[in-house]
RNA sequence: GGCCCCAUCGUCUAGUGGUUAGGACAUCGGCCUCUCACGCCGGUAACAGGGGUUCAAAUCCCCUUGGGGUCACCA
């Protein structure tokens, strides 16, 4: 167990989107590759935002995705709690010793003082941001302050001059005025900290050895660095991944629609392809592009994070996803793509015999598991669904053929492939026929479509007599309509 | 606007002073072929611009331009 301690801390505002998710792949391969501790902790200090069903999503998608943590909701640890909701005294005691030693003040001013304060300064600024609190409580002491209950904020007591700087992991040396940052509210009037300060307490109580997270928090750096210093701790590493950009190069919100790692599970992805697409999204390593979770772990490493935000690309996420989809083994794809079948109205029972022999003729051909559950549709609808295109084929001209080949397969034993094809051959050589004759027609007959695997493995999955009856009931049709 | 960060094919990227600037996705040809895929072969396509430093810059420095992030009693 090496000392490393890491963690991924979400706030509980929404489904976990995929800028998240990639945080906490990152943080979790490190764990796992160094040994170290993963943590979950929950910043639910928004009260007005923060849901239990999107602690619940949270769980869910992590789960989904495979990335289990050592300590956090759940499991437990010896750090806990791991909702900030519930460690609320920790932070007070904390502000209250910052406050006797100086490094921080209570501050009575009102919402309302601070927003007229505000707003003159908007006036004076032509409207530009800017507004840093005045300090009017900054040099105040115990004597000053008001008699009886009157809500106060803690604020910390940042230097005006000078400079604080980091050595970021993925970024290089980034160092920011004091002038940038003002006297930052540490809890609110309510006593729930606000974000800087309640991260910093928790990351210095659980142990965090090196902080990951996305690069909008690099402007929350050199506060946090400060609070770190306050409370009399030494800052950990920090390391701070650029972000996923949508197709307008913007930094992926949770309205996105593919923001939304939920999404991605309803789809019908697998997580080893969503996560190898989001590691190389930003992660690369030399000119590796298919990775297992395995190889993943083996290779990463904070050098091959790259600085610029990335763009999130479909096309490319489903190559890879597809990929992941394909190297799983048969009876696997089949159990996950049962419900997507049922999804379809599909009832397809588990031990089904042609359930695993139908996902291996579509596995080459799907992308998502909703695709499998597709492709593999007519296998098992009885009668299979006869497609628009599919319709059209089946014109009074493939009567003939259709009957043909029907004639030559209820003659033939075993029903199995190779079989199958060397006596189709057989008598397309004799009778002068070619495939393209009457392939499609046949197609069609037993599916209802018009792209399929091969012929001759459908005829095979199917078994004779589906494949006679469905035949039979082509042929009824269209001599019904002729 | 202030501050911070960034800049190689359309996209994700390799590259750390000397390469025909490589790979992947996408795209365009071709092969395979019973359809659709898979697979295979091949093509198009990039160092934002300008100054330096150097025998030599995609690589180092500066400026410009462009892009992103952030400026709360949100996180």
């Amino acid at each position: 167990m090496s000392s490393v301690r890491v963690r991924f801390a979400p706030s509980p505002t929404g489904y976990l989107h995929i800028g998240g998710a990639r945080t906490a792949l990152y943080n979790w391969l490190w764990a796992k590759k160094t040994g170290g501790t993963f943590i979950l902790r929950i910043e639910d200090t928004d009260v007005a935002r923060s849901t239990e069903a999107s602690v619940q999503a949270i769980f869910d998608a992590l789960d989904w995705l495979g990335l289990d943590w050592d300590e956090g909701p759940r499991v437990g640890g010896a750090d806990g709690p791991y909702f900030q909701r519930e460690r609320l005294p920790i932070y007070r005691a904390h502000a209250d010793r910052l406050v006797e030693e100086g490094r921080a003040y209570r501050c009575y001013a009102t919402k309302a003082e601070l927003d007229e304060a505000r707003r003159a300064h908007e006036r004076e600024h032509g409207g530009k941001r800017g507004f840093k609190y005045p300090g009017w409580w900054r040099d105040k002491t115990e004597r000053d302050w008001p008699a009886g209950d009157v809500p106060f904020v803690y604020r910390l007591k940042v230097p005006h001059e000078g400079a604080t700087g980091w050595d970021d992991l993925v970024k290089g040396t980034i160092e920011i005025g004091h002038r940038e940052l003002q006297d930052e509210v540490l809890m609110r009037s309510d006593g729930i900290p606000l974000y800087n300060f309640g991260c910093v307490v928790d990351d210095l109580e659980m142990g965090i050895t090196l902080v990951a997270r996305g690069d909008d928090h690099v402007i929350n750096t050199p506060m946090q660095i400060l609070i770190w210093r306050a409370l009399g701790a030494e800052a950990p590493a920090f390391a701070h991944l650029p972000m996923i950009l949508d197709e307008r190069r913007k930094k992926m919100s949770k309205r996105d629609d593919a923001g939304s790692v939920e999404v991605y599970r309803e789809r019908g992805f697998v997580p080893d392809g969503l996560l190898n697409y989001l590691a190389r999204l930003g992660w690369s390593h030399g000119d590796d592009e298919l990775l297992t979770r395995e190889e993943l772990i083996e290779r990463f490493d904070w050098s091959g994070v790259g600085k610029e935000g990335a763009g999130y690309d479909e096309k490319k996420l489903a190559h890879v996803q597809a990929h992941h989809l394909r190297r799983m083994p048969g009876d696997v794809i089949a159990a996950a793509a049962l419900p997507f079948a049922e999804a379809r109205g599909l009832a397809i029972a588990p031990d089904d015999p042609r359930l695993v022999p139908a996902v291996e003729t579509v596995r080459q051909r799907a992308v998502t598991l909703a695709d499998v559950a597709n492709m593999i549709d007519y296998y098992f609808r009885e009668p299979p669904e006869l497609d628009e295109k599919a319709a059209k084929q089946l014109a009074p001209s493939v009567l003939a053929p259709l009957r043909s080949f029907r004639a030559l397969t209820a003659g033939h034993e075993p029903f199995e492939r190779v079989s199958l094809e060397d006596a189709v051959k057989a008598w397309m050589e004799a009778e002068g026929l070619t495939f393209k004759d009457y392939a499609q027609a046949v197609r069609v007959a037993l599916s209802g479509r018009t792209a399929t695997p091969g012929l001759f493995e459908v005829m095979e999955v199917l078994g004779k007599t589906r494949c006679l009856a469905r035949l039979d009931a082509a042929i009824a049709k269209l001599e019904a309509e002729g």
